[in-house]
DNA sequence: TCTGATTTGTTGGTTCAATGAACTTATCGC
DNA sequence: GCGATAAGTTCATTGAACCAACAAATCAGA
């Protein structure tokens, strides 16, 4: 058996908090704040809402903006008494996070700066089913560079990029397990990447499909004041990803959130992973597609607009059943409040979201008093690129001194 | 529908970094190598293995020392050249954490103190289903009062206490919501608990009991490298807890881990909660007690000293049949490698654990690269109770200063 | 139009925790 | 008994945040 080269994160990490890591602290929760705030705040709306004071703030912002990660807007007089306060905001087109995704009918490139603008993006649809890791790889690579060139030109630095896949990949730095629906094993796709980009001095690092498209989710739920949730990714195969205080939860290697093989009838049909009665084999695309008699090669959209009403809200009544089972099950297990249905859930949610509300209700212990909400993602188009680009954005935040120590020398 | 009245932890708490930070960080740190490695550390071993400098460690050590959470013991020669090291170890009896714990046959009390050592423990044993919260946590407090009182006659301070409960608890400050097995509906215990003992001002929080006895488990597990797991706590319900990277996951309300109502058969038996097929009908006391023909009021040590041992045998199979399944879909969705059985699993684990490991290896994805570990708990008479009182001890761990502030004055 | 009130942002001295280098203490080996 | 070695301590230095005072820019009213 393959030994986990990825070591386990451990406890509490021992490190030494020395003056530079409060600076760190710090300097990460003021660019938050300008970052993940609503209205552009002033210095001394983050000195208030962080609890530092002003004369901190003020140095902190300067380091930023001498680091090129903020700018000031022009001082708004706010029909007030007193000096206007100077906004302070993201600087545009600062720096270059990449997501990038190589699913099975699809493989692109999305590219955000820190205000969250996408600088460029470019998706190419395809067939890669059973293909070969490399030139597919290789193909995405030519993509990202044609992507890349012109911001390159620019002078825009590249911070990172994140890699998704349909498929149970190690924390962070791969590699990549196993990916059925694309039949790819191991491999080390990340070097791969870098091999074919050329990316020697970038950090490249890679997620499941289902967990940057969650991530990308907790972005947008964040502002609602929704914090923890589930979430599902159905697509040919279904994944998912936990969701808890705002952050996605790995599990052990990385490979958490494997929904799709939750048993919901012992007697059930033969799934692919050699067990019986799986959800996939309920819920999945293929078999909602077969239960509703349609060509298993169509896109999703087609239960949507088939002739055959009937039988097709008949099956997604049928697929909502058993995605509300294990969702129940999911529920009572890791206590989450919403659950959110992305992938192709997403524009059937209107025929699924009866279904699984009654088995939620019927089966969720807390349900009585703590009702759990089901909707629809609201991150939709290719989430996981956005997700992987705004993780790599996270890491910026997280300890902003670390890049502009790496852009100024 | 109730409101939720435990905000949610929101995501990383906006506080800002001060000097007084830095050395909580540090503080804490130096106190959890001395409490929880296995040789007691120098001031050099310590400022070694976490990177701080000699004499940083000695002005924090100096710190513990005069607060009484540390002692020095007589240097040792180490057959090494070089003055001998002065090991530091965590005072014994300076302080009381207390883990109480009601439950459906026994309620009880253990004090122990920073080096771990039990200075007292109680327990009751009685049948407290279907009983009223008010006459049982009067009880509770009775047995609390006698066996803290001498050591409050000795000047041990209190530090804090851990109610164990079996059913829904909200994170840390309750209320119950519901505790099936006794019959308790929405209650504030700690209310009644601070009411009956007096305990104004000390600080009383609540959990779940499989998730105290998670976070015993967790301890005995780290020395061996294993820092996540699902610990599944059998009684007469089934429960359980999620640990990830040596911390209990609460869920949003704090009411994770309940596995025991993960479907097994939809056309299954009918369960209390009013589904059908639930884990519980399959694995729980009764019904592993009733499949093997035997009297539900008997203890489980019945069935491994029965006569009639083949029908035994197959009942238990069985149940850990069906605690596989359940088992195989919380493997795949948070990703553990490690299953801990606890409760009244942990003596029957002999019997159960062939079944469970069968299952597991058809169900889990992983498990052919990355196989599944499974295990009786090593923490076992009473585990909640002694995780409650070391999750009293670890909040001390975290920010030692604040607890000698509250003693000092 | 000028003055006072008000709020924003900046400046310079102060505080405090960690650092680093030198120093003291205590042992071992020869 | 002496040098080598390691543990623990002392003290001046560094650096980040704080505090209080100040400068800048606006509004409101006389």
């Amino acid at each position: 058996m393959t030994e986990h080269p990825s070591a386990p994160a451990g406890r509490s990490p021992i490190t030494p908090a020395r003056q530079a890591s409060l600076r760190e602290h710090n300097l990460g929760m003021v660019l938050d704040q300008i970052v993940n705030v609503v209205n552009p705040p002033s210095r001394a709306d983050i000195a208030a809402s962080t609890g530092l004071t002003r004369a901190t703030v003020s140095a902190l912002a300067d380091r930023l903006i001498a680091g090129g990660l903020i700018t000031e807007l022009a001082p708004v007089s706010s029909q007030r008494a007193g000096r206007p306060a100077v906004p302070l905001v993201p600087a545009p087109r600062s720096l270059m996070a990449i997501g990038l995704e190589v699913n099975v009918d699809y493989l692109g490139v999305r590219i955000i700066d820190l205000t969250g603008a996408v600088l460029a993006e470019q998706v190419v649809t395809g067939n890669f089913r059973a293909t070969r890791p490399e030139p597919v790889m290789a193909t995405l690579a030519a993509v990202f560079a044609d992507t890349v060139a012109p911001l390159t030109a620019e002078g825009i630095p590249l911070a990172g990029c994140y890699l998704a896949l349909p498929g149970l990949v190690d924390r962070k730095t791969g590699p990549l397990r196993l990916a059925p629906n694309l039949g790819w094993g191991p491999v080390d796709v990340v070097a791969l990447l870098t091999e074919a980009t050329g990316l020697t001095d970038t950090p490249v690092w890679m997620a499941n499909e289902a967990t940057l498209a969650a991530r990308a989710e907790a972005e947008m739920l964040r502002p609602l004041g929704v914090h923890s949730f589930f979430y599902v990714s159905g697509e040919i195969g279904i994944g998912g990803a936990i969701v808890n205080d705002g952050a996605v939860m790995p599990g052990r290697h990385g490979w958490s959130g494997e929904i799709g093989h939750t048993l919901i009838d012992p007697l059930g049909p033969l799934c692919g992973c050699g067990a019986l009665g799986c959800l996939e084999q309920y819920a999945g695309k293929d078999a909602l597609m077969r239960a509703a008699g349609l060509d298993l090669a169509l896109p999703v959209d087609a239960l949507l607009t088939t002739s055959d009403r009937g039988r097709t809200v008949l099956a997604l009544a049928a697929g909502g059943r058993a995605l509300g089972t294990a969702l129940s099950n999911t529920i009572n297990l890791i206590d989450v409040d919403t659950v959110v249905l992305g992938g192709i859930y997403a524009p059937l949610a209107p025929y699924l979201l009866p279904e699984i509300q009654q088995e939620i209700s019927a089966r969720v212990l807390f349900h009585p008093w703590s009702p759990v909400t089901v909707q629809a993602a609201q991150a939709t188009d290719y989430a996981a690129l956005t997700g992987g680009a705004m993780t790599v954005l996270g890491e910026i935040v997280r300890d902003p001194s670390s890049w502009t120590q790496r852009i100024l020398g």
